[in-house]
DNA sequence: AACGGTGCTGGAATCGTTTCCACCCTCGTC
DNA sequence: GACGAGGGTGGAAACGATTCCAGCACCGTT
């Protein structure tokens, strides 16, 4: 394959007169630019991005660490990355932790072997992530999205804060007239799974409910623990059994969804069941389903612009943007007996109490 | 950061014997091993993946260019494509062409660029791609998956037959006495949605169905056109107005189903609709939606070893699997008037007719 | 005429590995 | 005791770009 040495001989020019040429360095005659260029272009030449990242000591390519690729929200948000990181230069290149500890690492080491630029990062609270810490204090550019841990000063964390949403959604439940409201949790390691629970737990006492643990499912954010907590839920003797239920993630709701209907129950007749982390699908669901939605897209470009960032020099910033409130048809009324679904591609949207979209910034 | 000179150094060898040690050739005594690997430890070495890759010549890293990554087939596709190249010891770089000629010879050119070991690609058969015959010419390890055009000879292609399904699709709608039964179908620069309309053509005939030009709508592949098309269909005057819709995909099934919805129609009594492409949702819906389904997990674990193949030097040959149909309610019958959404994630599939699963693979 | 800028150029160093090649041992064999 | 084989080693040449630095030509100014 051709390389610059090729192109500089044919245009009778340098190497270096080539390369800058080609890379648009001022200081170049038109004549010689002239030259490289039509050289360039008779041989095909394709600069080698190995050889100038190894010169530059820049790959201009981002890692994404995701804890499980099948959730949907991660599949958004990595596709949001992808977009906002191309539209800056870089490319991306995606790993999945699989929510398995030593996988990350993995990962993680396999991003920094290759010399990916910089580093976006949604880590489960393990006290083994030493391997993260370290490479936050090294230097790495470094963002945490949707999760962070402790023992990371100075990366900035660009999640969204579910609190008012999941206070707004116990409210919904509540004026429906649901009073025995169960949670199905994410794992305590992440910090959206305490998150929520303390905001729900929060919303319930300002309501004047009683916190009832038996109400409450630990589940880990995949299908089969929502399926296998509701399960578990459903079978408590009649007069403790929950009318509500509230999957902390979108994946275990629809295992509760599962489970409801595996018990020949329907809802919201015979029970409410929302969840966080809203989906265009939710809305197409028997019946629709009213979630908590976070701006992923938007997280996903905010966390790659603080990337860019931090690569770039610039001084990063944490951001917090809000989850809002959507409520259709599985609480209870809004949407009516059908529908919920219409209009294009789950756009429809009734919002629900305050919890007005903001977004703050604070310094990293 | 230490370098392998820094080891070397440290472990009082030279830079050649550092390198052999820590990369595991066979002529190095277990006593020079042993310092390297101690001294690599000692200062945190992290061999630089740049530097190797040019003096090695090999990036590890796949290319993957899909036309919408938004589309869940693709997101299927190369969550399965990353896993497997992983097991095999590449990473994977996503790079989305967004139905866009130009935005795929964009990919391309990035790809090329930073030597990726090898190239997956479902192109569009755009009469402009250029660049992709040239790049399959010039020797690049390349594989197209799930779509192909046509001048590339000698690429293997991994794709899903999906003639026999659709035909087994018709004769389900056939059997349910659908007789009326249009079609919204993919671009026609689409291989696979050429060959999902001649298949569905075929089948009408077979059944003595006499084809209908104005049942047929033309759509992207996209939810907005499946919306448009089916209201197109159903504004048609009665006597016309089709009795079916099989969607080419499962975006532009969504589509449609929002297009019934808004003509207060409901699934399958007023109207019946099936998909191509299934995905976990379906079965979730209201109706649960019967689908075509292909193994989309299996052709993205194909198409990564066929590359492996060829980028280590061994022969690689075509795949081709079977897509089969998954019959639920949205047809009528199965499943009844509620359900088919029992059980686990979209794990109810029910088969119908024939088109058992087979794999055949022809020499590339 | 000497001088200092400015614009353009090319030689060669550099990035951090892997690997070719030459070399030195040591050992067993004839 | 000469010899070949073979394991282990280190020096230095790649890999293909970018970029430092020095030099050259040409200009206008003193």
């Amino acid at each position: 394959m051709a390389g610059i040495k090729d192109v500089a001989a044919r245009a009778g020019v340098s190497m270096a007169t080539a390369s800058r040429a080609l890379t648009g360095h001022p200081s170049v005659s038109d004549a010689a630019r002239a030259a490289v260029r039509a050289a360039a272009d008779e041989l095909g030449y394709r600069a080698n991005g190995v050889a100038r990242s190894l010169r530059t000591r820049r790959t201009r390519i981002l890692g994404l660490v995701v804890p499980d690729v099948l959730n949907p929200f991660f599949t958004e948000l990595a596709r949001a990355v992808e977009e906002e990181a191309r539209a800056l230069g870089y490319s991306v290149i995606i790993g999945n932790a699989d929510d398995r500890p030593e996988q990350l690492d993995h990962q993680l080491r396999s991003l920094l072997e290759r010399r990916t630029d910089g580093l976006l990062v949604a880590p489960a609270d393990d006290p083994s992530a030493e391997l993260l810490r370290r490479t936050a204090r090294s230097g790495t550019p470094l963002v945490f999205v949707d999760r962070w841990i402790a023992g990371a000063p100075g990366v900035p964390v660009v999640r969204a804060d579910g609190r008012a949403a999941v206070r707004a959604l116990v409210r919904h439940l509540h004026r429906l007239g649901r009073r025995r409201i169960a949670v199905i949790t994410g794992p305590a390691a992440t910090a959206t799974g305490r998150e929520r629970l303390d905001a729900f737990r929060g919303a319930l006492g300002e309501l004047g409910l009683p916190p009832r643990p038996e109400l409450i499912g630990h589940g880990d954010f995949r299908a089969e623990s929502g399926r296998r907590e509701t399960a578990r839920l459903l079978s408590l003797p009649r007069h403790s059994r929950p009318d509500a239920v509230f999957a902390a993630d979108n994946l275990m709701a629809l295992g509760a969804l599962d489970a409801i209907r595996a018990a020949g129950l329907r809802v919201p007749a015979g029970i409410a069941l929302a969840a966080f982390d809203d989906i265009p699908w939710f809305a197409h669901l028997d019946p629709p389903l009213t979630a908590i939605a976070q701006p992923t897209a938007e997280l996903g470009r905010a966390a790659v612009r603080a990337l860019a960032d931090r690569i770039e020099g610039r001084p990063a910033a944490s951001v917090t943007l809000d989850a809002r409130l959507v409520a259709r048809a599985s609480c209870g009324e809004p949407g009516g007996a059908r529908g919920g679904g219409t209009g294009r591609l789950g756009n429809v949207r009734r919002c629900d109490d305050g919890a007005e979209r903001r977004e703050r910034e604070s310094g990293s």
